[in-house]
DNA sequence: AATTAACTTGACCATTGGGTCAACTTGGCT
DNA sequence: AGCCAAGTTGACCCAATGGTCAAGTTAATT
């Protein structure tokens, strides 16, 4: 590679860095081109698709952060405070990086590292939650799924609510947290647990990813 | 008004309908006049705006159904039956009406007639929440300002479910309930109430009202 | 310094959306 | 029947956005 496409390359990653973290992975890719002081021909010709872009770019960020949470979550002694971490945390990343939300939704399969990373949270959910379940704190109802579609729900909320009401999820989460524990629980869940398949098809149209 | 008008305000106001219900209050001005049979010249012709065809064809369908979930919320002897009711009927509503959910998002204030109804609608959930409330079952933190962000957060979820999972969202709404009432409660929440103003703003971030 | 392959550029294509308007068509009155 | 205002049409404008490519430029090698 010449020493000026790689330097065409660099600018591209470090604007598109920026521009995914501030508003999502789907920011226009003639936008970043821009930013970069680059044709977006260039773009095309280094890069040539959106999503060798955002895994060059996001995976690395986003992997350190997620893996740290979980990590961190599963080490609590108490199996509920560390579910109830998750939960939060995972929730700030994606209220303060929008970029990380998308990873989240699972919606870039062309990119494989970041559908890699986005397997990796989800495995770590499971442990979570399971583990919370097996100390009986979390209700035995709530599914990986459940917390995927809360995520997706949350993200949207949380990127709505950055400038006017950047904590108005807190309170939402607050709510739901007191609502899984096992206590709680009043009547049997009005409908079965969503699969896999589901929350892949309804987090994409959730974000709006074609 | 001239007769071949009349009739082609009719079949706009038609087209419309199904429209708005079918896709939400968003959808492009020129798809309603392609299915009226109609050039989309006629349509800013007869109504001029978006907001004006919207008050024309949406309100009064969206104000009988939102006013009798309203009034047999608060006929429920149980005040908590009747706020649980509530929640789960509008959001239904929403579920199976976008056009409804973007009426309850209030991000039309062009359409006088909409925004009446917005804030009546507004006004019962005020008083279904506060007799729960009186009654101690449901927790005296939880403001209609929390409902309002619950709405619109279920009603995108239950719009991206419609096709893959319809009824996803009903799972959501049930960890929330048993999270709002008062012996579920754990913890002050993280954070105070939001302002009206503040769920305008996130509303309408959140439905990309401009 | 000359050569050439690699690279960059910006004009161009298509699509989708909102919106306008001159020119045509037609309803309805005399 | 004939006229004209009311109404309709679709071509046209704009701005975004995804994407391609011939022509021009430049880095690196000989």
């Amino acid at each position: 590679m010449r020493a000026d496409a790689e330097r065409n390359a660099g600018k591209l990653r470090a604007a598109a860095a920026e521009l995914f973290q501030e508003r999502g992975l789907q920011v226009p890719l003639k936008e970043i081109a821009r930013r970069a002081g680059v044709s977006h021909g260039t773009l095309y010709n280094l890069f040539g698709s959106r999503e060798t872009l955002i895994d060059e770019v996001v995976a690395d960020l986003a992997a350190d952060r997620l893996d740290e949470v979980a990590k961190y979550a599963l080490a609590c002694e108490d199996a509920w405070d560390g579910f109830a971490y998750y939960i939060e945390k995972i929730c700030e990343l994606q209220a303060t990086d929008p970029a990380l939300a998308d990873v989240l939704s699972g919606r870039y399969p062309g990119a494989e590292r970041l559908m890699t990373l986005c397997g990796r949270a989800s495995d770590a959910a499971t442990r979570i939650i399971e583990r919370a379940q097996r100390t009986g704190t979390l209700r035995p109802d709530f599914t990986g799924e459940d917390l995927a579609f809360t995520f997706g729900a949350v993200a949207l909320l949380a990127r709505a609510g950055a400038d006017a009401a950047p904590d108005a999820w807190r309170r939402s989460i607050a709510f739901l947290l007191d609502g899984l524990r096992t206590e709680a629980a009043r009547h049997p869940l009005p409908v079965g647990p969503a699969t896999p398949q589901q929350v892949y098809e309804v987090l994409g149209r959730l974000t709006g990813t074609p």
